[in-house]
Formats: C-alpha cells, structure tokens, sequence
DNA sequence: GTTCCTGATGTGAACGTACACATTGCAACG
DNA sequence: CGTTGCAATGTGTACGTTCACATCAGGAAC
C-alpha cells in the first residue's frame, strides 16, 4: 500500500519532455549563449510547468562551489551587528550567494577554532567575520584561511580584509565635540578590552584628549550593556569630578544617564553624555542621546561586494573607508 | 608551471591511506556499529592527519538530505526576532542542521512567495517562518509546504504549527495590572494592523476591558517603532482623556514617554505606560519601563526541537505554551 | 567435516549536475 | 561539389558519498 516515494524531477525528465538532451537543459539553466531561441523557451515551459528545481547538492558537488558565504559572529542581539548581517544576507542573495551563519557564544580560543572550522566544514567559499575581539583575529591569522575573508571591524592584520566604518575618527568626532563644548574634564566608558572596537574608540578618544592637552583619565572598562552602564554610573558618580563622559556605545549610555537621574543629576544641566551606534532608540532617550552614527548596513554591503569580487576574479571596487558622523541631540552642553 | 590544483581529500584518499575500502571509511564516518574498534581508530587517524572532512554536497546529493532548516524573517533588527534567530541557530547546529535565512523586505504576496520558494530551491528540509504577518499565512496556506515547518507566533493555522509566547496572556497580563491600580481611561498603542502579535495582544487587550466593563477606546495603530511612539503621543496628549498606555512593544513606549517629557508630563505621576516584550534597555528607560518579558530564546530552540523531532519521526515533546511575565518597573502607578 | 551464522569488510551502482568532447546540420566559399 | 566553419545539440564521464548487496573469515552447532 506505501506510495512510491516521489522522485524530484531532474534534468533529464525535462529533457525527455521537451525533446532534447540533458545538456541542451543545462545549457538553459546556466544561460549558454549557443541555443536557439525556440528550444530555450520550449525547455522553460517544461521547467516551469512540472515545477523542476535544479538541485544544488548535485551543482556544488560537480562545480565544488558552494555558493555560500559563511558568517562567524559573536552571539548578540545588538543593533549594529544584526543589522550588518541583514545587509549582508540581502547583498550575498542578490549576488547569488547563500549566507551560513554561525554564532559563538564564548570567545576563547577553541570556541572560535571550531566556529570556523564549522563553516570551513560547510565548504564555505568566503568567510565574512563579525566576532569583534582582537583574539579571532590572532586565530585567524594562525589557522591561515584558505577562503576569501573580511572582518567588519578595523584591524592591523595589515591586508585588504578589513571592512569598518573608521571608528578611531567617530570617537574623535564624539571626544572633539564634547571639547569644543568647553568641557576639560571627560571620562571614557569603553567596551571590554579586548574588543577592536572598543580600542579604537579608546584610541580615538585618547588622541583627541592628547590634542587638546587635557588631563588624561583613565578609562572605564564596560561590557557594552545598559546594566553596565547604570551600575558604572552609580559608582563613578560619587565623586562628581568630571561633566563629560564619552560612552562606548548607546546602551552604556543609557544606563549611565538612568543612573544620572537616580542621583538627581540633570543632563546635560550637569553632566553632557555622548554615545556611539545611533540605534534607532537613541532619538528618544531622556534627554535624546548625542552620539555618533555609524551605517552597519553599508559595511555589510562592501564586505559582500568586496568578497564576490574577489570570488569573480574581479577587481574589487576601491572604497574610501566608511566615515561615522556626530549626530548632536540634547544629551550634551557647554558646562556650567 | 601552474601548479596543479590541489583536490581536497576524499573518502578513497584515506581509505587507501588506512588500507581498508571505502566503504568501510564510510562507515566509520556514520558510526555503524559494526566496524573493528581498531580499523576504526585507524581510520580515525589518517582522517586527522590528512585533514579529510566529508563533502556536504555529495551527502547531500545521495541522501537527498540538505541537513538545513531555512528560516524565513521580516528584515528586522528588532531585538524579539534577532534573539529567536540566534537561540534557532544554536539549537539546530547542536542537532546537527544548518540554517539558512532570507529577509524579506517587503510584506507583498510575491515577496513572500518569493523568499520561500528562493528557501524551497535550496532542499531545505524544514522551515520556520518568523515573519509574523496575516498575509505570510494565508501565502503558507496557499503553497501547502512539502516540508515540516513552525511559525513563531500564534495563529490560528489550526495544526500543530505554531511555536509561541501567549500574546494574549501577556496583553491581559499588562491590561490587567492597570486596571487593577485603578486606571479606567486605557489607551492601546498597538503594532501594525496585519502582525498576528499586534493582533493576539490587541485582543488581550480588548478582553480585559471588556471584562473591567471599561470604556473600550480605539487602538492606535503604529508600526512598532519609537519615532510613532513618540509622535503618536504628540498628537494624543493634545487631549489628555486617558492616564494609562499600553504600548504593543518597548519601543513605542519609549517614544511615546518622550511625548510625555516633551510636553510636561510626569510618569507615571500623570500617566502609566506600559510596553510589552522586556528588551534589555527597557530597565533604564526614563522611567524604568514596566513591560512583558516573553522568553525569545525559548521559542527558537522549541520550534528547532519541534521541527527536528519531526524529521527525525519522533514524537516531538508536548510543551505548555509558554507564559510572559509581567515585570512591574517605575512607568506604572496609580492615577491621582 | 559440513553447515550455518554472524561480524567485518568489500564491490557495484546511483544520486543530479556540469564539463570536455563529439556529432550533426546547414550555409558560405572556392 | 567537396571543404570549411560555425551554430546547435548530443554523449560520456566525473564529482564524493551512501545504499543495497556480495563476500569473506572464523566460530558454533550438528
């Protein structure tokens, strides 16, 4: 009583249907220039009349090209890395390319080998990497990847794989600005230590302080959460000898300002606050957030472009590094 | 002098190199039981040694098994979405798939269409959409899937397809706490006409006022972002006929306590908001923001156990849905 | 000693496609 | 009218794996 298991139509059914050979299908499919124009359309009727798929297992395994663009990222539900990897997936689909993403949890050394090793696993054809801590880069530079690669984060691995809005810059802007505000005394929350990111921004922030020969404090080493933030806050606060801070990104911000307010301060009355992301909540903080915006989608974008050029043979397209830009709210103010 | 192209090793490189058939290789990579714990061990170590990982295309040709779950997403960063993905992606790649995920951008008939049948061309072996509009289930109707698949939210689809938080539960959940702190007078900001969530939690909604025997008010429909929030409440503050929200997410919420600011108003003093999902800033908002968390993780990994116990012809595990909570902060109080 | 069984291993085929090469038909050319 | 050339199409094979089936050795049972 079973039914006979349905078989896909393949190649040869349409064949067969259309009166040719199998290869006279396949030269439809990839779009041969030598094929009259009446069996071509005779052959795309049959295709889409029975439904017919090509099969990509059997494509890959003939071509060994997989199609396929693997993403390695750090677990996180963060504005700026989903909305990269949301370009990325639009860009690698129009490009033709499937995305295989692979989220660790921990950062330590094995955690990242195996990520990769995962993806490699899935014959990969080019690696887009988003997990921002210095550490995968020194395992990437040690496993020597045999694929195409591009991190979206500003690194020193000296070659062309690098794909980041200039985030030393954004931090200047940020920094520059609460300066010519005329505060002299700024604190710095940073991301965790061993994020590039959050370097660069230190590095931004420090060059900027230097410049202008302020007092140098030395910065606070955060997580990148809200919670962070507020509990930082709470803690620094205590001591009110600053009327700036410089917040790695906006969610630090956040927290510290709430922690503000708990403690009766006003911003920027008291103390100016300044941000980095632009994530779309930060227009609508208490008081909106001053910070620097920066496009994740565009970077998204470029590191796909970037790669399937790379993929074709091509000469990639060379782009001048992505520039954040200050985007001025009520969050901050010349001291009082 | 070009080099010859190095062929990556297959299953008759370490066969030959272990001096046994490559079928026994092939045993050892699917562990059949009976094979020589010794051969095996051999085995074992030339693939090591010479680094052999089994191509996928070509296991997925012969089984016809792609080993990937394609997941269809509204292009999002939003944290509800973006959380569920990632608990998916964990979740399958422990159980031994791959995912494969497509945005699509556009809520028309076509683009959904298009996304599934774009995830179809790539065998995927099961789907989970989380793309959670009307439309994307009456166009899942129409197609009749050949594959096991799971929606994130609720439905009334009628099977066993649906993988959610109780909205409903949550909205009565939020509603409920109002009314209990005496507020008669409840304004509903609700998500977008055509989402199933913005749907159940108007429902819940709606069901709790009935049962107060309350002055049922008309939902305002928005777009689950801060910026309507925010101008929503601009214009409904023009008339201050209501002393509570309730905000179909945390993020109008937001906008919509920045209104409140703008235009003087104190919360809660002169007004109760309440949001629904319990982002992770939600804790510092201005003030901390009384919401419903829903566990997001959760309803991933439970659709992937869902899906993979189906493919597996395993009775799947029959869980409760599962409970929001509410999470009473400082944005609610009783009117004065 | 023969038979039977079972654990361990080997052989042939198939999956569906693309590539390299072969063949056909027909027009142009001398 | 034979040759050449080219456009259009067909045939054989390879990709790397798994499945179905075949084989083999060796011990138990008679």
């Amino acid at each position: 009583m079973d039914v006979e298991r349905v078989r896909a139509p393949n190649i040869r059914d349409v064949a067969r249907l259309a009166g040719v050979s199998y290869q006279t299908v396949s030269r439809v499919l990839n779009e041969s220039p030598s094929i009259k124009e009446s069996t071509k359309s005779r052959v795309l009727d049959v295709i889409e009349q029975i439904g017919f798929r090509p099969n990509q297992a059997a494509r890959a395994l003939v071509t060994s090209k997989s199609r396929t663009i693997g993403v390695l990222s750090q677990q996180t539900s963060n504005y700026g890395p989903t909305t990269s990897i949301t370009a990325i997936e639009q860009a690698a689909r129009e490009a033709g390319y499937r995305l295989s993403i692979t989220n660790i949890s921990s950062s330590d050394h094995s955690a990242i080998a195996a990520g990769i090793d995962y993806l490699l696993s899935q014959s990969i054809e080019a690696l887009v990497v988003i997990a921002p801590q210095v550490r995968v880069f020194n395992v990437l530079k040690e496993l020597s990847i045999s694929v195409p690669f591009v991190t979206l984060q500003s690194t020193n691995l000296g070659r062309a794989h690098s794909m980041s809005v200039d985030q030393v810059a954004g931090a200047r802007l940020a920094t520059h600005h609460l300066i010519q505000l005329g505060h002299t005394e700024i604190l710095h929350i940073s991301g965790p230590q061993d994020w590039i990111e959050a370097e660069a921004r230190m590095q931004g922030f420090l060059e900027e302080i230097n410049e202008a020969d302020l007092r140098l404090r030395a910065p606070i080493l955060g997580d990148w959460s809200a919670h962070f933030g507020y509990y930082a806050g709470l803690e620094l606060l205590r001591f009110r000898d600053f009327t700036a801070v410089f917040a790695g990104n906006d969610q630090m911000a956040l927290g510290f300002m709430h922690a503000c307010r708990e403690l009766g301060l006003t911003i920027p009355g008291d103390i100016s606050v300044v941000g980095f992301d632009d994530i779309p909540e930060a227009a609508h903080f208490f008081p909106p957030l001053t910070t620097v915006r920066q496009n994740f989608s565009e970077i998204g974008r470029r590191a796909v472009s970037l790669l399937v050029a790379e993929l074709r043979g091509e000469q990639p397209l060379d782009h001048d590094q992505i520039m954040p830009e200050l985007v001025t709210r009520q969050s901050s103010a010349a001291p009082h």
